[in-house]
RNA sequence: GCCUAGAUAGCUCAGUCGGUAGAGCAGAGGACUGAAAAUCCUCGUGUCGGUGGUUCGAUUCCGCCUCUAGGCA
């Protein structure tokens, strides 16, 4: 460990809840220190999906190079490891010209993925497979599945709470598609990069004010309309991956006439407070996090200077 | 002014045939490796509106008061 960070590149990375100020420091330290943006956020991968998913505005991603947005139809499916693949190229491509990678963006599990590789052989999802196992879940219980899961693979099944139906699923589909338990594959928390990780964040109070204001702002740039288009172009309906993320399947209850648009709003605000929480949750877990408030940009600076010239 | 129904956790309410109370939502903490903006776990003491009475004991029964909603004048 020691022996190899003189070794590994260097890359800054920036993390936190939705709402903090990600976005504008990103385009200051690449402004400062020649750098370019990597974003890591599983909805701003879509093309057309722009104000749900506060994507930086073409202005914004102007003023400095920005990567892994607007890489999918909106009809397409993601996955972590398709981020790593893609993002890794990128980040060795950006390191090759000489200049700082910037990796931004609130998917935690994204950046845990591109930080800490997942090379073990993990195997594509099977949706023949899933459905069959949802549709047993659904018959039978989750318990059930997770007793299913017992047998294969018991180390695996003890961890998982047996209404965490996604996760028993994914774990026998692992040990059906490639023989292997889940539970044998480990994750190096060894990086491959030397990275500074930047986890910015603000007092939870104002931080949720500023959620519920960005929510109505982006009511008034025009999502329902955005929502509406997509889903009359693409055929999207509530089950596409795209139209997973807050700001979009809250529209589909609305459309259907279900809730009205205070209800609406609502919804949209609450889901995202809650996702800021579990943004929060993932990144203090994050191996040699920092944590700044998001006015402290001096110190980060400063720090930053400090990481680089070591 | 009269009648009726309410007043219990931040909010909406349940409940105690009299032994000081519990759900949902909100909120908090956590997990997480090919769906992750997904999926899932844990966490509930509050003068039970005020006051007097009955009682060993009242938030629960009775009286009065205050407030709220609806109805009648």
């Amino acid at each position: 460990m020691v022996q190899k960070d003189c070794v590994n590149p260097k890359i800054v990375c920036i993390g936190g809840p939705t709402g903090v100020g990600k976005t504008a420091l990103a385009i200051q330290l690449a402004n400062l220190f020649d750098g370019e943006i990597v974003s890591c956020d599983s909805i701003a991968i879509y093309k057309h999906l722009n104000i749900g998913s506060a994507k930086p505005t073409k202005d914004e991603q102007q003023q400095a190079k920005h990567y892994m947005i607007d890489i999918k139809e909106p009809n397409e499916e993601f996955s972590v490891a398709e981020y790593r693949n893609m993002a890794k190229k990128i980040i060795d491509d950006i390191l090759s010209r000489g200049k700082l990678p910037i990796v931004v963006g609130g998917t935690g599990l994204y950046m845990k993925g591109l930080l800490f590789p997942l090379d073990l052989g993990h195997t594509d999802k099977s949706p023949e497979i899933r459905a069959k196992y949802k549709e047993i879940a659904e018959q039978k219980g989750g318990a059930y599945l997770l007793e299913y899961l017992k047998d294969i693979d018991p180390k695996s099944a003890e961890k998982l709470h047996d209404k965490d139906i996604n996760r028993i699923i994914r774990a026998i589909e692992i040990f059906e598609l490639t023989g292997k338990k889940k539970s044998d594959y480990q994750t190096k928390l060894e990086s491959e990069f030397d990275y500074k990780l930047i986890f910015l964040n603000d007092d939870r109070k104002k931080l949720y004010e500023r959620i519920d204001k960005r929510v109505l702002k982006m009511i008034d740039l025009g999502l329902e309309n955005e929502v509406k288009e997509l889903v009359e172009n693409y055929n999207l309906s509530r089950d596409n991956q795209s139209m997973s993320g807050i700001g979009y399947k809250e529209f589909f209850d609305y459309f259907e006439g279900k809730i009205d648009k205070k209800q609406l709003i609502e919804q949209i605000q609450k889901n995202s407070r809650h996702y800021a929480k579990r943004q929060i949750t993932w990144f203090k877990a994050m191996p040699n996090v920092c944590e700044y408030n998001y006015k402290d940009k001096d110190i980060i600076i400063l720090d930053i200077k400090r990481f680089l010239h070591n």
